[in-house]
DNA sequence: TCTGGGGTCCTAGGACCC
DNA sequence: TCTGGGGTCCTAGGACCC
């Protein structure tokens, strides 16, 4: 008999994140229209989404449509905190998360099938315990691929919970329309829709061949295969991001050079210091702009080692902002970013992991934590230093 | 409706090396 | 004197995601 791979992936999903936090924290706000952010939405609830709300749309749009919204300002610490907990909760169902952005995560339960009845089971259970121990809601989509578990998820919202059967793949996919494709915004969807082609199926009858000529070599062969439900990738853990940046919009007026380098300095610093606190060091730094007719330009500059300084940073930012200056005079600035990237692991993570003295058993379990939380390919240096174990000894070669 | 702040991945050309 | 193909790194831009 033909052993057909389960439908083990969870793609888990807060519903409408920051909007769900507040309205957790503020019982006052429950049932009702809540918008996160003034000048533009950062999130709103399904109560505003009903009248026309979407994130990312403009404040004074979005109290036209739903004047009757509660509009409140992010509480950043607060959402971070919820999400730590929610992570919490996936890691305490299996160690297989990998985390795709603040609200959602992908989980592998193959491993579980011999202690829990099955996937669906697991994702039931997953999402009462979120609501429990977070007291928030959570959409499962359930697959046997990533892409497929996070489109569950995207068509189970909200508060849902849907698994796709691996003889029900297909059936699942191609009717759905062809926005619902992981990595088909606005662009490639136009260039879609323009030959009449609205549908998931549709892609799929195209051929590789016709959407390679239609949206070039990569997103071609990236879309045909997703069509077609091809999607090898596995759930990995551990991963850890490769830039860190932050960015500030300055409005319409116009701003001189100095006041530019007075935000940009800012923004540095704060870089600089989650950089430090995180344990990592970065190379390339990029400078990022918005001039007044929204066009975007970048400007970059790769160091030769990697720095978390921010006396190091701002002077090459410095640099890339001085030799843009011509552009900025003739575009004017609306926004101005830096990111670091090439982000590496010459600052690494240090942990103290308490365990008993001779003990090499519980030594065992603490560095098992430790890959849990930072992937199993993760190099572990260390020393051991105790009250009377004298100076520090080796733990393992580099 | 004049559009935030945080990221990822891909492409393409040029420099440089073998 | 004229010349290939492959590989890596850097820079810049663009699409997309939440």
């Amino acid at each position: 008999m033909l052993v057909v791979p389960g439908a083990t992936i969870l793609h888990a999903d807060l519903d409408a994140f920051y909007a769900s936090v507040e309205q957790r924290d503020d019982p006052a706000l429950r049932g009702r229209p809540v918008i996160v952010g003034g000048g533009v939405v950062l999130a709103c609830s399904y109560e505003a989404k009903a009248c026309g709300v979407r994130t990312a749309m403009g404040g004074r749009q979005a109290r036209l449509l739903c004047p009757q919204a509660v509009i409140v300002p992010p509480r950043m610490s607060a959402y971070t905190a919820a999400s730590r907990a929610v992570f919490e909760v996936f890691r305490s169902t299996t160690p297989e998360v990998e985390g795709l952005s603040i609200d959602e995560a992908f989980l592998d339960v193959a491993g579980l099938h011999r202690i829990r009845p099955s996937p669906l089971a697991v994702a039931a259970q997953l999402r009462r315990d979120v609501r429990e121990r977070v007291g928030l809601a959570i959409t499962v989509g359930v697959a046997r691929t990533k892409f497929l578990a996070k489109v569950a998820s995207g068509v189970a919202k909200p508060d849902g919970l849907l698994l796709v059967p691996p003889d029900g793949e297909l059936s699942f996919l191609h009717p759905l329309p062809v926005e619902r494709l992981w990595g088909v915004g606005p662009v490639t969807s136009g260039k879609l829709r323009e030959r009449g082609i609205r549908t998931v199926g549709q892609v799929a009858r195209l051929g590789e061949a016709g959407l390679v000529s239609i949206l070039g070599p990569g997103a071609g062969h990236h879309l045909h295969a997703l069509a077609h439900n091809r999607d090898p990738r596995r759930v990995q853990t551990g991963k850890r991001r490769g830039s860190m940046g932050a960015q500030s919009a300055l409005g319409r007026g116009r701003r001189t050079p100095e006041a530019i380098e007075a935000v940009l300095a800012g923004l540095v610093d704060r870089v600089g210091k989650r950089m430090r606190k995180a344990g990592r060091a970065g190379r390339t730094v990029t400078l990022r702009l918005r001039f007044d007719d929204f066009t975007r330009a970048t400007r970059s500059h790769t160091l030769p080692r990697p720095t978390d300084s921010t006396r190091t940073l701002l002077t090459v930012a410095r640099a890339l902002l001085r030799a843009a200056g011509p552009l900025i005079a003739v575009q004017g600035c609306t926004l101005v970013g830096v990111s670091i990237g090439n982000l590496d692991d010459d600052g690494a993570v240090q942990l103290e992991l308490p365990f008993a003295r001779d003990s090499g058993p519980d030594l065992d379990v603490a560095l098992d934590a430790v890959r849990d939380r930072f992937g199993s390919s993760s190099v572990v240096r260390g020393a051991l230093v105790g009250r009377d174990l004298g100076p520090a000894v080796p733990l393992l070669p580099d």
